[in-house]
DNA sequence: TCGCTTATGTAATATTTCATACATAAGACT
DNA sequence: AGTCTTATGTATGAAATATTACATAAGCGA
């Protein structure tokens, strides 16, 4: 638990400048998102081939290294920031992608141009995968919502590791099996539960997969996430600071009490918490 | 088209009883749900091993039955009725479903117990397909909505099948991505689009995967499908009644104008449509 | 320090759906 | 024909969110 955050002093947006100094040097130093940008893939900071030990994604987590010899030179290491695309939909994208300290959101746009979140990822997962999969170009896009790092590999060169068959096969396939669950899981939360504990639930999953008690994210791009409008999220965003549960900032958000938002969450986190 | 229903005489609930008689004889004879009873598949009627002109799925439509001389043999065909349980959420399946002319929804229901359709399957897909790839039962239910005939496989021998790799296995991979994008695209559904047009686009899936212009259905159970109330669903379907859109009296539901219901349907109908 | 940009606060109205309750009517079964 | 069950019709108030508009304030850069 993050007791500095516990203080009350630091709460309902009456902290000071200096607290946030102190606290908000996890991050990258990326402040905006280029939600209508291009794909700035191409300034992504350092690619390096990773060390056994930087790989902490779950899919890769190989207890012998032996069956995937020829496959762990093909990796690369970088890292991402807020707001980057990895890929856009209708597009083919040269490389799949396992977060190891970023999360990677799935966005899917409708016809008037608004968008939601299909599903999140973050070191449990992968991104990309249907390249591996199907023919068509993927219909979502996916986006960096907390930078850090992602370990990729080529899309052509896992389809030929896929194929191979083999204990890596059926990782991926039980890994796509979770992923169906938590996009199905999302049908029964938008149907039916408010967008307060939707919130909560979207929150904590974020964390678990940021593991930061803090990171950038403005009520507009939670919105864009969530699939409802800026002043909803505002309101949601509000009532949740008042019972002491988060904090936020011009784009700084805080979990305060995770117990707390937990309790407040909509049964949807814990189900996908068994998940992966 | 449906010319004996665009006479104005059988529309808004004005048809008489000899107009269902005449044009009620597609269904099974199941005009109850079991919305709640245990699972009966154990009294479906005629189990047998397919003709191959008669296995029509999409995903069983094999050029060369070389490949599948092993596989084809364990094939069984069989009949399902309206509000049948093919597999129930939590409960593993001992059996993989390729639907021919019946069409089956999965259902997720959420921890105060209301339910909602993640997908909809019908000769273009299969049901039970988790199995293969996970090791987790299913979180979904999977209920017959229009009875018909599925062709039906051993969990355990698909599963040996699919690990062989090969075209049958790309095949179901494909259908995996597919599937994926129709879950997807149901939570831009429910996040943005009204429940006329999400009726509307609901119906005209059902429809191209019953390939009928009628079948049985009540608004009560189309309710629990959408994730809706059912005075909801009756407030709907009466606006595309008048519209003469559709037809529907106590259980049986008609399309009227198939392209006026597309006219009025989301984009989500359509979106989807180029997929499969 | 000033001004600009942007994040957040807030309010008022509209729309959609919920939740509930009860009325009506179709048709199945005596 | 009469009765019963169930599907549909409808009304009403509540709740949630959309939509829009504008106010305020934080913090960045000149």
């Amino acid at each position: 638990m993050l007791n500095k955050l516990k203080d009350k002093k630091s709460l309902n947006g009456k902290f000071s400048t200096t607290n946030f100094t102190k606290l908000g040097n996890y991050g990258t130093g990326h402040t905006s998102f280029n939600t209508k940008g291009l794909n700035d893939f191409q300034r992504t900071s350092v690619i390096a081939f990773p060390k056994k030990e930087t790989v902490t994604n779950q899919l890769l987590a190989f207890e012998s290294g032996n069956d995937f010899a020829d496959f762990m030179p093909h990796l690369e290491s970088t890292s991402v920031a807020a707001g980057e695309y990895l890929y856009k939909s209708d597009e083919h994208s040269n490389y799949v992608y396992f977060p190891e300290t970023a999360v990677i959101s799935h966005l899917h746009t409708s016809a008037d141009g608004k968008t939601v979140e299909i599903a999140m990822i973050g070191s449990e997962g992968v991104s990309g995968l249907s390249e591996i999969f199907g023919t068509q170009p993927s219909a979502h896009c996916a986006q960096v919502t907390v930078g850090g790092s992602v370990t990729r590999i080529k899309t052509d060169l896992l389809k030929q590791e896929f194929h191979r068959g083999g204990d890596f096969q059926i990782r991926l396939l039980d890994y796509m099996n979770a992923h169906i669950l938590q996009i199905s899981q999302r049908i029964v939360c938008e149907s039916f539960h408010v967008i307060e504990e939707r919130l909560s639930s979207w929150l904590l999953m974020l964390q678990d997969r940021a593991q930061k008690d803090q990171w950038q994210i403005t009520h507009e791009q939670i919105s864009l996430i969530l699939g409802v409008n800026r002043p909803t999220i505002t309101q949601a965003a509000k009532n949740l600071r008042e019972k002491e549960l988060i904090d936020y900032s011009r784009g700084k958000f805080y979990i305060v009490d995770r117990e707390g938002l937990e309790f407040r969450a909509c049964e949807c986190y814990s189900t996908l918490q068994n998940v992966h």
